[in-house]
DNA sequence: AATGAATGAGGTTTCATTCAT
DNA sequence: TATGAATGAAACCTCATTCAT
């Protein structure tokens, strides 16, 4: 077996692991057994468990960090950016389905802990720009995180759902759809209380 | 250190373990702890951990699982009564916030493991009828997955959020209007499809 | 309930309990429980667990003691009282069959670990003595330990088994048939040896 | 420290502690103590407790049922045969004088427990066709389970005895004698008694 | 006469981690 | 490269016992 064969094996292993228990509840043993490894071998390739998980992350999860980065400046620039950066983002995630569900929904525990949050944040800025455009004025914090909330797990299904990448384009425009007619309609409705 | 005290820390101190860390990841250890006991008292008043966690949930969630017998057999009977059977869940969820919180989202490892799931299935259930009717023929059940998981997952971020009961039935309302409002145009586009 | 009663209940329970599980693998909680009382309402009649086990068989092995006593003395001044003895051992065996069996063979923990070998010891000598007399030498210690213990073995299997009182006496007897021919041929055959 | 040290200390005083206490009685800290290592250190050894156990007995009894299973036929074809595989199965427990002691007596709480029970039952079934055999009728089970009971127990106390192979023959030689001779009167007084 | 509460030690087991080889 | 061995802390749980009331 090759060096890399092995690092592979526990890569795999640990992914699905990890997958299956959340970072907190994953267990090395089990990792390590399932590679067909002992504990030392693991200690040999990383430093431990969290750097483990970081093995499997980091790498995709720069990318999308730099991905997210670029379309906050394009979308500052031009609002309408919005679909064609979404539909980058989506492009990433349904790449590394399997780590950004790791990231995004079984992270606690590690340094990626607050990274859904941070990402629903933004969303929420968006989301919170919008609103503001619209009805010319704030809109109360609580509807605009609930919206964009309801959005981040609209996609965190569309992840956990094994469809195949066309469906799952079709999905998100539909999806797309429906929250667009909803947006409108709600700042209808928020525009009549005023 | 008056009769029912200790119970009490140590419910009180229960429930907070597990919100922070879910079922699996409490640790009785650290309740006993923070209620400053020892972990044999811990025993004196519960069975083992799952026994703990009942004494938190099982009273509220056997009400729940009441009032969503009522509505399910309401609603047969008249699909308009939504309206007032979700009112009606929605002021339990909010009466019981942490209980629902604990069942829904931190529940894993215990015997309300599928609670949430099965919810999710039953309003998944409702909606498919609702496209059925208005689409003259059964949607993508992915679709409809991903609707109605959107609107579980609204109503617990509105739980998570800790508002007022004014604000969060206002909260409600605008989740009805922005989802009534998807939902139709999601049928038009469908409808179009064909 | 008068405070007989509970005493009568906690040992009843507790009869039970050290039957089914031994000195050391009964369970004061479960005694407790059974009896109906809490653990405290143990520790009001007995100082603990040793001195509840003392209270079922104490008195009854006085007694038995006593028995025992005599009997070695009636056998050393006529060999013949033997089956007089034996009688009354047997009698007072049927009659406290549960309190025997307690101290025979659940005692391990208690002061009472020693005494079913205590008695298989004196009941060796005695054996020890026949031998030496229809040998008109020692016999081989092992075997005179050996016949003895089987002996002590099948008294023991006589009141596990729940015969009848008339059923146990045909049995003791049948068994004397047994153990006296057994005896007669060893002889015979340990004295060819010589 | 050796290689195999660790795991061979641990077996050794596993097979001390299980000896003295029983299965249920027996402390894994005490042995972890009495072989030198922290508890941790048993547990990359063998799975649990169980295990532990098993890893002491379980070869020599799977060559033990072979041998019980080998005898039972040849029994049944050949009736004398009875010698001879009482010889191996006498030579077999005397070889493996603490592995049989830990499986025929202190084995309750594993899969072990009943196999003193079933070997007996087996002793009583062979007993029960000799009975019938000689008397031209069934005898009283209750007499054929005490005598069975009375040998095996004798075959048990063979074993804690810890006699040189050649003593240990010439008892079982002893025994058989004894055991003939108290059959045959037996039989003698149950036919008197029709 | 008895309750209800609590202790503290010990039970088996799992964990992430370390380290000599 | 990787193994095999071992640690020590923490996990849930049960125990006999104590004590204020």
């Amino acid at each position: 077996m090759t060096e890399q064969d092995t690092r592979q094996k526990l890569l795999s292993a640990a992914k699905s692991e990890f997958l299956a228990n959340g970072y907190k509840g994953a267990s090395l043993r089990r990792i390590c057994a399932n590679a067909g490894v002992t504990t030392g071998a693991l200690y040999f390739f990383f430093k431990g468990k969290e750097d483990l998980f970081g093995a499997i992350v980091d790498k995709p999860m720069a990318q999308f960090q730099k991905l997210t980065a670029e379309s906050i400046e394009m979308e500052l620039k031009n609002p309408r950016a919005y679909a064609v950066t979404e539909d980058a983002i989506i492009r990433f995630l349904l790449t590394y389905r399997d780590e950004c569900i790791l990231v995004l929904d079984k992270a606690e525990g590690t340094k990626y802990a607050a990274f859904r949050e941070n990402w629903e944040k933004r969303l929420e800025n968006t989301f919170g720009v919008f609103f503001e455009k619209y009805l010319k004025r704030p809109a109360d914090p609580a509807i605009v995180h609930l919206i964009a909330s309801m959005r981040m797990h609209g996609y965190m299904e569309l992840l956990q759902g094994k469809y195949t990448e066309e469906h799952s384009r079709k999905l998100v425009n539909e999806m797309a759809v429906y929250a667009d007619a909803g947006f409108s309609a709600l700042i209808k409705e928020l525009y009549k209380e005023m």
